[in-house]
DNA sequence: CCTACCGATCGGTAGG
DNA sequence: CCTACCGATCGGTAGG
């Protein structure tokens, strides 16, 4: 599990090395020397792979953002009830959250030192993710099937459910993913209709 | 709402911005010479009143940590059901939360910059306050309240909601403290009723 | 991929 | 509360 054995270039290796320093001591207190030591390098050989360390940061936080995006294609184009597009949405953030269990701790926690203009860009789309979350509950009350009186409210409770997954993850084993997404989808939505 | 204007010992002063910095841009990303700055002092000057950077973040993480203690004091003595008991915690928890905006997320995501023996001190306290919420849930389902097979899973759900509030509690006046812990607590009840 | 090195900044101390 | 300063470390570059 630590390595897939399979042939990473170097720079994959710098990434993946990088993801996991900065998810357990922090972007910040993470130094560009102790990411080569782990690799047996020294810190300047690592620059003929990246440009900086905070180009990592950027690539960590809008891959995991467009994951976010992807996996909610398609949901309003169909039929699908309030019910079924909430629940949809949620398996697809806890299936991203559980194929990028390393890199979506350092998307939640570490985006705040990204400069700018990736800072405004990253928020943004946030923000237009949240929406979209929210229009799927926004139909489940059109259609009567929830009863809300604020929507922005539990719109973030529920996001805040699905992030925090990512923090014991690690426990894996007793569940899969998909019982984890069903069993997230029960409580919150019974919880809302 | 920013200064509130009593007096403040220069101790006092040098906490609440180290507090508001740990905030805002993370511990370690944070300087002496930028708290000092901000109260115009010098950064040499702050010794005089801490004695340490870490020490900041130790009084912050354990302060917190003994309010959400005590804020638990009395639920099992009395005769409560288990919602009751759940009930009185997410209000207690909230309660915490709402009166220590700042120091909570600083609590909440700074924590793993501790050092030794304090980490370990740390989530030894946080693994005693979780499970102190699960005792509560454990006791409504065995009082047959709550349909449950998830302990731990479901335990950690309402706590991520309840600690979530914290990154968005600076929209405030749309709604009184006690209405949010109202609301979650019908939320999440309501969810695994 | 290395050695050598840059200027900047870090938390903190000495001594007044 | 200041000036002056400490050794250590920071992200990154030059040049090979």
């Amino acid at each position: 599990m630590v390595d897939t054995t399979i042939k990473l270039t170097r720079k994959e290796q710098i990434y993946k090395t990088a993801i996991l320093l900065f998810k357990n001591r922090g972007y910040a207190a993470t130094g560009m020397r102790e990411i080569a030591k782990e690799l047996d390098m020294k810190a300047a050989s690592l620059y003929s792979h990246i440009k900086s360390k905070e180009e990592i940061l950027q690539q960590v936080c809008f891959d995991v953002a467009h994951q976010f995006f992807n996996g909610l294609e398609g949901i309003e184009k169909t039929n699908f009830t309030g019910k079924m597009r909430i629940d949809a949405a949620i398996h697809s953030h806890i299936n991203v959250i559980a194929k990028n269990r390393h890199k979506v701790v350092v998307f939640l926690n570490e985006w705040k030192h990204l400069g700018e203009p990736y800072l405004s860009d990253f928020t943004e789309l946030r923000n237009q993710y949240e929406n979209r979350f929210k229009e799927y509950i926004k139909y489940g009350i059109d259609k009567g099937e929830f009863e809300i009186d604020d929507l922005d409210f539990t719109t973030f409770t529920i996001l805040s459910s699905l992030n925090w997954t990512s923090n014991w993850f690690k426990r894996e084993g007793k569940m899969t993913e998909k019982e984890i997404a069903d069993k997230l989808s029960t409580i919150l939505i019974k919880g809302i209709s």
